[in-house]
RNA sequence: GGAGGCAUGGCAGAGUCAGGUUGAAUGCGACGGUCUUGAAAACCGUUGACCGCUCACAAGGCGGUCCGAAGGUUCGAAUCCUUCUGCCUCCGCCA
């Protein structure tokens, strides 16, 4: 939710920014509301004076055994008129916030002006892809020659878009979840295992609602979303606390499986693992200062790419334009990893600083320990990475002529001590 | 799933089952000050959030709202009623 005195007070440059990113309103019809409120509040209040007033000289009227009829009867008509009126304000405050909360927030100064993906920018490159002097093959034929992967039977179980893995594919998803958090929790991250399913309030308080309801799995019987990342549960942790600035940043990490319905891509990502319906993914909260979010989305990049890096997986860093940025973003950089079999970089990770956007919805709030008024606090959330792409880079770059894996050696104390996958017996 | 109990300010804890100067006693904590070489102790003072108006979105002032949440009764509700949520205890069930 962006801040509203920042629209009323400079209406013309955040319609500016707003269109930046592909959003258009009606600012002028936001700004009459708001006059309306405000106008509505003061009537109201003004009555509730004069009823506060009154309310307490009829208690010493009666007190002193007087008879005070002839005010009570005036001060119900008051207050009939003040339920009128707080109906309006009411209608009011709901029409305000359903505008509000359908704007994404505003895109920082750094962030590539452009419509869509072609405008985002390349950063860095590290690692170079290999040159394999055989015939490559992707992550499902790997996969399927190894029987660790299996799409079809998948497919059996639950429908298209979901996977099953066995053996050492099962086993390398669980070391390299385990790699990754041991490595986010050396860099001082606290791991935290949050619940999978969450309230439509936690959905609202990121984002994820009210715009987004299609892309969720949901449970109508309990009311109850299906987490499409664990941002949603670990921003939520905090709601409606003011937290003590000292003790700020808040780093968490956590595993959680993901789940999202992909409405409207249907026809991309088809095969394998890339795009599917659940899927395991670590991730990385913040919760920070107004002061310090920019170098901490920098810091929480970093970390990200150190996944990468341990792994020996080739990447590169870009920094979305404003047309491809999430919701909530205020600059987003996205790790794409290389996949030798599609000849192109992959997403893998997504790195955002959120700004003040979720803590306005959630409440999100901290005491600055040089003093003063409580603030919003910052937000942002990247991957560390998602388990499953990070399985089919995996599978992909480190591919041997001889149809087996090498495992890089970060990896190999999760998987005792082994370094290579080969054929399931 | 069944039965019962509880939800008050940073914490503890009054006030609720006689509704009226109670944003809320008291204690602790925190902050400022006096005292002290310094500290402790003692003493004095301060100590929530949000919104509106005035206005520089400052300070100050005025007003409003907030005693788990949402409604209701009433001239007036922390106090009465309804619903919801959370926590605790007992029974049942279960990994």
């Amino acid at each position: 939710m962006l801040d509203f005195s920042k629209i009323r007070q400079n209406p013309e440059s955040v319609t500016a920014a707003l269109a930046d990113r592909g959003t258009t309103f009606d600012v002028d019809a936001l700004l009459r509301l708001d006059e309306k409120r405000r106008a509505v509040i003061q009537q109201v209040e003004a009555l509730q004076a004069k009823r506060n007033e009154t309310s307490k000289q009829i208690g010493e009227v009666k007190r002193a055994g007087g008879d005070a009829e002839e005010v009570m009867a005036q001060m119900r008509a008051v207050g009939e008129e003040i339920k009128d009126l707080d109906a309006g304000r009411k209608a009011v405050d709901e029409a305000i916030a359903a505008i509000l909360e359908t704007l994404p927030n505003l895109a920082h100064e750094s962030v590539p002006v452009g419509p869509d993906e072609a405008a985002n920018r390349e950063e860095r490159r590290h690692g170079t892809p290999h040159a394999y002097d055989f015939e490559i093959r992707d992550h499902v034929d790997i996969g399927e020659a190894l029987g660790i992967l299996d799409m079809s039977r998948a497919a059996k179980v639950t429908g298209a878009r979901f996977s099953a893995q066995f053996g050492m594919g099962a086993r390398l998803e669980r070391a390299l979840a385990a790699y990754m958090i041991d490595l986010h929790a050396a860099a001082g991250y606290t791991e935290v295992l949050t619940p999978f399913l969450v309230s439509p309030e936690s959905m609202h308080g990121t984002g994820q609602l009210p715009k987004f309801a299609d892309d969720a799995f949901y449970i109508e019987k309990d009311d109850l979303y299906l987490i499409p990342t664990s941002e949603v549960p670990l921003v939520n942790l905090h709601r409606d606390e003011t937290l003590d600035g000292s003790a700020l940043p808040l780093k968490y990490c956590g595993l959680t499986p993901c789940f999202r319905r992909e409405a409207g891509s249907y026809g991309r990502d088809t095969r394998g693992l890339i795009r599917v319906h659940q899927f395991n993914k670590v991730e990385m909260v913040w919760i920070t200062d107004s002061e310090t979010s920019f170098e901490s989305l920098e810091a929480i990049t970093a970390q990200a790419e150190s996944v990468l890096q341990g792994l020996e997986l080739p990447y590169r860093v870009m920094t979305l334009s404003t047309g491809d940025m999430g919701f909530g973003a205020a600059k987003t950089y996205d790790l794409e990893v290389w996949l030798p079999s599609q000849d192109t970089y992959r997403e893998i990770s997504s790195c955002s600083n959120c700004t003040d956007f979720q803590a306005r919805r959630t409440g999100i709030r901290y005491k600055p320990a040089e003093g003063g008024k409580s603030r919003l606090a910052h937000t942002l959330n990247g991957s560390g990475l998602a388990v499953g792409r990070t399985l089919v880079a995996l599978l992909e770059n480190h591919q041997q002529a001889d149809g087996t894996v090498a495992i890089p050696e970060a990896l190999r104390p999760y998987l005792g001590g082994l370094d290579s996958i080969t054929p399931r017996a």
